[in-house]
DNA sequence: TGTAGCATGTAAGCCGTTACATGATTGA
DNA sequence: TCAATCATGTAACGGCTTACATGCTACA
């Protein structure tokens, strides 16, 4: 039995869910593009082989049931979530408290030894951090977009609101940052 | 020679700088605590013993010195930034470009999944989660505060502040998370 | 016909954690 | 004198990445 998974397995799993039970589940690589396009925005989109070998081990513990699509072989084997697994999703749900987000900032790290830098080279750097800010942003956009106004994806769609509310502010933050080091720097 | 190091080491050789080449330097358990201090806001607080790994790199490579307060024993050794560790460090700083930031958040995570959980039980989720941001953003008050007006330490002043309009947003945003999961939950 | 994308893995290795081990110093 | 804190490490292991390897399928 697989007993306790860690937070990145309990993701893909959760990713699984939105396929539905009804569904003819994803295939390992299917599963990889849905997380590259929004489980990376709050949590990490972990690597091809990861989603692998995490696919492997729920499949062992029995959390996902595979599928063949065509003549059982190899090649496009489909996972569903099995009830077990679903059961164990809303136990970890249920019982587990949510540690706090760990933030790894290297914008805010690099800032925190502005000393070693010019100036100038700050502000460019706070510049390139607010474009790939807008950046993603347009690519949560594209994912709020694609939700439409569906009460079954009431949730997601409140993670998306909740990244764009974030990225809107972070990019505020930045921009007060930056004024402020145009004044500092002028002294 | 050690040539390129992890983040994490760079943050560690970044924080020696703040302890300055005059000053007699810092020992591992020292390093341990300021990271717990400020580091952790805004990258991740290295366990004790990885402190000691990297230290070791570090002076490896002649990136830090050691000395010793008293007699030379392995008790008390104090690590101090080299000439070849600050170049590093500038390097680095220069050099690479910065990652996007990521974030890995338990909370959000979690309400993406909001159907496998009650609508209470999420409202109760978000009540803890604003409440252990709280709990962060005093302790961000403090070094703040500590910081006072000193321009040497303009940046990390920046930085904290940085984290402090960081949490007031993600507080604002969950409040209002929570309103709009009381409305639809009692439709 | 060939290249881009689909699809599935194995192997090596790094970063980082927890658990374990040891001992000195300070203050109640 | 006893406990807490200071101080320094080693060992084992987990999670995750990169590099490598393989082959199918669609389509230009």
């Amino acid at each position: 039995m697989g007993q306790d998974l860690s937070t990145t397995s309990y993701a893909l799993l959760g990713l699984l869910v939105f396929s539905g039970p009804d569904a003819p589940g994803m295939t390992g690589y299917e599963l990889k593009q849905r997380a590259d396009r929004t489980l990376r925005f709050y949590w990490v989109s972990p690597a091809m082989s990861q989603v692998y070998s995490e696919l492997a081990r729920l499949a062992d513990g029995g959390l996902v049931t595979v599928g063949f699509d065509g003549p059982a072989g190899r090649r496009d084997r489909r996972y569903r979530i099995s009830a077990l697994g679903l059961q164990r999703l809303r136990d970890w749900q249920a019982e587990s408290t949510p540690e706090f987000p760990v933030l790894k900032h290297p914008v805010a790290l690099r800032l925190l030894m502005g000393g070693l830098s010019t100036p100038d080279q700050l502000q460019e750097m706070l510049a390139d951090y607010r474009r790939s800010l807008a950046q993603r942003r347009a690519e949560l956009v594209e994912v709020r977009e694609s939700l439409g106004d569906r009460p079954e994806v009431a949730y997601p769609t409140m993670v998306a609101e909740w990244g764009l509310a974030y990225y809107d502010s972070e990019d505020e933050i930045v921009a007060r940052l930056a004024e402020q080091l145009a004044e500092t720097g002028s002294d």
